[in-house]
DNA sequence: AGGATCACG
DNA sequence: ACGTACGTGATCCTC
């Protein structure tokens, strides 16, 4: 016997809606009852193994019945937006499955159910009707059966109502459920019933009388005499009731069962959706269940004539997508050791149609490879998804014509957390490819290399793929509105960023470890210290511990721990207001510091120092949001500078023999680029006559002249400065200087009134990147805002902030980008020994050959000053010495 | 894996 | 009324 599932769409989202909460993906959107509802579809699709499957919606739902508690019965509630949005949403995914819908206007989804419940009986199948709605048990028969799953703690089970398990749970008939409704009403169905006549009146009625009319006509026989006289008195109504509480068996809908056969659910489409929507616990569902993947055919190459061939034939292509397989895996350390050989094993080549991937083996060796790869990025253009790590195994390659998919995509969307292919095929090919996770796990490549060689070459067969496939489709892009940033800033700077990276910067080991002793002696004394106060042993370094020590009743009791969220906060902030009030604290502090500057800086440092002495750190190109470059293993962008402790790490850093550091840094380029964009005259005029832009802030939000301009004013002014940068809020300004919120607004209302144009063009920005949907530098870098149409403030407000800093941030990140290029193409063209090593955000460190310092000192002023052209001066500040400590 | 803290711009 | 400054990465602790 066939079976047919009918799933009452709207009331299983809704179930889905309120049985789990707070999922939704990294864009804000929400997708938990989307998630919910597939799952619990899954589910009965599962047990019911249905041959046919339809799901019936409201064409519209404004309200809808609170059904998880039954306090809220009887009252219709405004759906939730984050319920109303899922609801396209589901539907959309729905059809992506290939899973017959029913809605139509006019109907309610009970009326569809019901009448294509008879259409399934007289088709001689067995009907399931899926729902949460009681209402629905009147549809149950001997062949139509109502699943209601119901909750409680924690554990879903699903009550089954043929027509006779009703009638032994309601001691009536699904019909006679019809009059029961009718008699008691159902506020929230607007059906009005019969006054004072309830529950158990109308089943008492009803299971003596089996219907309204024949209880009327006996009218004068019902029991208690008030609910005879009610029924006489609102017979009229009753019978309204009735009509209205009868779901529709005929409604006038199209609907053919053969098109609601149940085939495979698990389709490409609805995959895409599951990756778009970041519902990622249900991929490995369909990982497992895909039928045909859209899988690459790819050629496998094992001979040396085959090689050649391929090489000759992509000669003639304009762009080819390369991947491959070397020990040591780039990505992961300690493997040449670990699996021995350091030489390359795959390489995938494609083309837009045809991808290759070259199995090396006795026949074809490493260098034949390379050579042959020299060669074609001589004649066409080379496309990897990293470029830089490429770079290391494959260095002679034609700069000219190597691309970096990676950074091409980051462009197009800094925002997202990483850049693979299958996300990128899925986005931008509409096809969907398994990923490295599905392919090959969380293992390193190498350590499985023999073992899932099949699953390995589709991995890097797919990557070469969409390297290939997935630029060209953006050129359009890249040559248009990204031409400049792509061409002549991020692909250069990405040669830039390798050499630096190559080049390293020497470490002084001992003299590293002589200040890590320094640092540990007195941790050690400011360890037994802390002991001492808080009368025993505990872990200093774990802020819910200490928290305990220093704030609870029975342990030092301290007062007013200021802020909370799991517990007591013992940030700095909070500790060093508490300093006075008992001595602990100002040693917790000190030795938070040097622990700090211990393990982050000593001990990371001496972790990272490569063989050669010198630390080595990555520079990420496709990490912010903002456009600037990130730096990791280590970070050499974050090392102390601000207190002289921390600051005499930077004495470790030296040049190599013959060298000195120069090292240059740009002054208030965000307040100037900030000048610029806006067009304040006032700022502008500032920054033209070289004054001290937080005094010459000062001296007009204070009104004094500039030399009357007290510490304390200048540090207002400045911290009201960077309060313009980070996007103008007077929260964030009253934290910062420990003032009141009304006194911070006032700064800043000062301030709009000093510098009138600041307002507008903060305003600016906030609805152009509102209209458009993204905020843009100067030089057309993009950053899409999504959190700005968001309905909650505070991702909202974040949004606009974020509107008002990308432009300011990402300008200035821009232009030092810029100068970098720049400065790295004048050493090497002028043949100089002196190399760029390190960029800090508005700083460039570079390695200076004694006899070049001069004209290191030339170039650095030249080309950061003339980056770019703003309507006020770029000024630097630079300095020499023979540690980073003596040059900045 | 995520939060808290803190280093930098 | 809401509850925060913008952009990062490393370390340690907790779950």
């Amino acid at each position: 016997m066939s079976k047919l599932l009918l799933i009452d769409g709207h009331s299983i989202l809704n179930r889905a809606y309120y049985g789990i909460r707070g999922l939704s993906n990294s864009k804000g959107v929400p997708t938990n009852a989307v998630y919910g509802f597939l799952n619990i579809m899954f589910k009965y699709i599962e047990e019911e193994k249905p041959d046919y499957l339809t799901v019936a919606f409201d064409v519209s739902a404004p309200t809808f019945r609170h059904e998880m508690y039954e306090e809220y019965k009887g009252t219709r509630k405004p759906m939730d937006d984050d319920l109303r949005v899922q609801v396209p949403m589901i539907q959309e995914m729905l059809n992506a499955m290939g899973i017959t819908i029913v809605k139509k206007e006019g109907l309610e989804a009970d009326d569809i159910l019901g009448t294509i419940s008879r259409i399934g009986e007289r088709e001689g199948l067995d009907v399931t009707i899926l729902s949460g709605d009681r209402d629905l048990l009147q549809l149950a028969t001997k062949k139509v059966k109502i699943a209601i799953p119901k909750t409680s703690k924690g554990v879903t089970t699903t009550f089954y109502y043929y027509d006779k398990d009703v009638l032994e749970e309601y001691g009536c008939t699904p019909i006679e459920f019809i009059d029961v409704k009718a008699l008691m009403g159902d506020s929230s169905d607007n059906i009005p019933g019969v006054p004072s006549i309830g529950e158990k009146t109308a089943k008492n009625i009803i299971s003596k009388y089996k219907s309204i009319e024949n209880a009327y006509a006996n009218a004068a026989d019902i029991k208690p005499p008030n609910a005879s006289k009610k029924l006489q008195e609102f017979y009229a109504q009753a019978v309204l009731s009735k009509e209205l509480a009868t779901i529709c068996l005929t409604a006038d809908i199209d609907y053919d069962i053969n098109n609601s056969k149940l085939e495979n659910i698990y389709t490409n489409e609805a995959y895409l959706l599951c990756k778009e929507w970041e519902i990622k616990r249900l991929l490995p569902r369909f990982e497992n269940n895909v039928k045909s993947l859209d899988k690459k055919d790819y050629k496998i190459i094992k001979r040396l004539d085959q090689v050649e061939r391929l090489f000759e034939r992509l000669s003639f292509e304009e762009y080819v997508g390369v991947s491959y397989v070397r020990f040591p895996d780039s990505d992961k350390d300690g493997q040449m050791t670990l699996f021995g050989g350091d030489e390359l094993r795959l390489m995938a080549l494609s083309d837009r149609k045809e991808c290759y991937v070259i199995d090396l083996c006795d026949d074809i060796s490493e260098s034949y490879i390379a050579n042959a790869l020299y060669d074609l990025s001589c004649k066409c253009n080379i496309l990897s998804f990293n470029l830089k790590d490429m770079l290391y195994d494959f260095e002679g390659l034609n700069r000219d014509n190597c691309f970096d998919v990676s950074v091409a995509f980051y462009l197009l969307d800094p925002t997202k957390k990483e850049y693979s292919y299958d996300d990128i095929a899925s986005e931008y090919l509409n096809m969907m490819l398994p990923g490295r996770e599905e392919l090959i796990g969380k293992k390193s490549i190498a350590s499985q290399f023999d073992s899932n060689k099949d699953k390995i070459i589709e991995l890097k067969g797919n990557e070469a793929y969409v390297a290939c496939n997935g630029f060209i489709k953006i050129l359009p892009e890249l040559k248009g509105e990204y031409d400049n940033l792509y061409y002549n800033i991020e692909m250069p700077l990405l040669f830039t960023l390798y050499d630096m990276e190559r080049e390293g910067i020497y470490l002084d080991k001992n003299a590293l470890e002589e200040y890590g002793n320094t640092l540990n002696s007195r941790i050690n004394e400011l360890e037994n210290n802390i002991y001492d106060l808080a009368g025993e042993e505990f872990n200093i370094n774990s802020p819910k511990q200490l928290g305990e020590i220093l704030f609870s009743e029975d342990k030092l009791g301290l007062p007013g721990s200021k802020k909370t969220k799991s517990g007591y906060s013992t940030a700095a902030d909070v500790l060093e207001k508490l300093a006075p009030e008992h001595e602990i604290v100002k040693d917790i502090l000190e030795y938070r510091g040097l622990a700090k500057l211990y393990s982050t800086y000593v001990e990371g440092l001496l972790k990272a120092q490569d063989s050669d002495g010198k630390i080595h750190c990555n520079f990420q190109q496709t990490v912010t949001a903002t456009g600037r470059l990130s730096c990791t293993e280590p970070n050499l962008q974050n090392i102390p500078i601000r207190l002289e402790l921390g600051r005499m790490i930077r004495k470790v850093f030296y040049p190599r023999d013959g060298f000195v550091f120069v090292d240059a840094d740009y002054s208030q380029v965000e307040l100037r680029v900030l000048a610029h964009m806006s067009g304040d005259e006032g700022l502008i005029d500032s920054f033209n006559r070289g004054d001290d832009i937080h005094t010459s802030t000062a001296s007009k939000i204070f009104d004094v002249e500039p030399e009357d301009v007290t510490p304390l004013m200048r540090r207002t002014a400045k911290a009201v400065n960077f309060g313009i940068v980070y996007g103008e809020s007077s929260f964030g300004l009253s934290e910062n200087l420990g003032i009141s919120r009304k006194e911070a607004k006032k700064y800043i209302e000062d301030y709009f009134k000093v510098y009138p144009k600041m307002k507008e063009f903060l305003e600016s920005l906030k609805d152009k990147a509102r209209e458009k949907g993204y905020s843009e530098t100067l030089l057309g870098r993009k950053r899409p805002i999504i959190e700005l149409s968001s309905k909650n403030f505070n991702i909202r407000s974040f949004g606009e902030r974020v509107a008002m800093n990308t432009p300011i941030q990402g300008t200035a990140a821009d232009i030092i980008k810029i100068a970098m290029v720049n400065v790295d193409r004048k050493l090497r063209d002028s043949n100089m020994k002196s190399r760029l090593i390190l960029q800090v955000h508005d700083e460039l460190l570079i390695e200076a050959a004694k006899e070049e310092e001069d004209k290191v000192y030339d170039i650095l002023k030249d080309e950061m000053m003339n980056a770019i052209s703003l309507l006020v001066p770029l000024e630097i500040d630079i300095h020499s010495g023979n540690t980073w400590y003596e040059a900045k």
